[in-house]
DNA sequence: ATAAATCCTTGACCTGGATCAAGAAATCTT
DNA sequence: AAGATTTCTTGATCCAGGTCAAGGATTTAT
């Protein structure tokens, strides 16, 4: 664990190695992950700019190094290089954005588009449109796009049937790119 | 209607008189609101700091007058006046952790207690624990927490018959503070 | 004030996806 | 490599909340 939600948060992160995961947890324990980041990544920011506590926790998803960044002298350096302001407001601009399509995904799409979705985006991340590695567990990916595991389980069995894609374990074969962003964007797998 | 989703931004902008809402729409559309704005608010800054385009599109809720300020002075002069930096990073740290809460709601909370938790918040906004004023039409309510308007008529039925509240047209008299505390955060309505 | 238009409520019905439970696969341990 | 854990899949069941349709209330326009 990290840092948990509602932490004073004197100070920022970086993953040095590893990777992190940044979440909420509803009432009833159930959780919503927010980001996952990896190398090079920095996190954790909203309290230091805001002056409160943090919104969320974080915890590593696996064994890793996370560089911790105090507060008091990253403010001097903001307030004394401008460059260093205009970086940070496109960093958290691109959070909104980010946040923007997680909301458009939970209201307005089905499990089969955010699943779907979800895989076009890792294609794009890891540059390869014919096959994918998951990076994650099947769980934390469905408190990635915001259901369970059962359902993931099954819709990717009816994608498979529909044959938009195959899977070995944590390999998944894009078979149907085009199918798989029609699906995303619109579509349900009846 | 203000800006569309995709649209260049290349400036941003403020209320200074009426009410503007920043939406999502789904491929059958299907809306949902991310912010609503008034008077003293700026939004659509995204797109100034990030240099790409409108993640969500804007519209007026009623007659009101929008102030556009546009993009180039505006880089020049955060890089010249350092304290504005901060004040920018604060701001959209706010929106950061305003997201989390409205992910946090869409996917771990029940409509019931999105919407004790829509009245509570404008009760705090203004400032009467006893009484609020809806600010908008239901049918807009039910697109900010992300429902439909027979959803929203329906809970209202059911927090007036357990006593949480009344309703008069767009007045709620609050009746039970404590049990929409509990309601927002874990409850649900039999 | 009355008609027209809009918005809200209520009922009947249906479905996506959650939950519970049990077996199968993959992974970790020694 | 064999057992012990953990993780994933599959089936059966259930329900929150969406959709469609029709009537009622509010607001706007004349």
């Amino acid at each position: 664990m990290i840092f948990h939600e509602g932490d004073k948060g004197d100070g920022f992160y970086m993953v040095e190695k590893g990777k992190i995961k940044v979440f909420k947890l509803s009432f009833e324990g159930k959780e919503q992950i927010l980001h996952i980041y990896g190398p090079g990544h920095t996190f954790g920011e909203v309290p230091v700019f805001e002056g409160k506590n943090f919104p969320a926790s974080s915890m590593a998803l696996e064994k890793s190094i996370i560089i911790f960044l105090p507060r008091g002298k990253f403010v001097d350096l903001i307030t004394t290089t401008p460059g260093l302001g205009m970086i940070l407001l496109a960093d958290l601009s691109k959070r909104l954005r980010d946040f923007t399509i997680q909301i458009e995904n939970l209201s307005l799409k089905e499990v089969p588009a955010r699943l779907a979705a979800y895989i076009l985006t890792l294609a794009k991340e890891q540059k390869n449109e014919k096959q994918v590695t998951l990076p994650i567990s099947k769980a934390q990916l469905s408190n990635l796009i915001g259901t369970t595991p059962e359902t993931v389980s099954r819709i990717l069995k009816k994608m498979i049937d529909a044959s938009y894609i195959e899977v070995q374990t944590k390999t998944i074969f894009i078979k149907d790119n085009e199918g798989l962003l029609e699906l995303s964007e619109s579509g349900s797998l009846s």
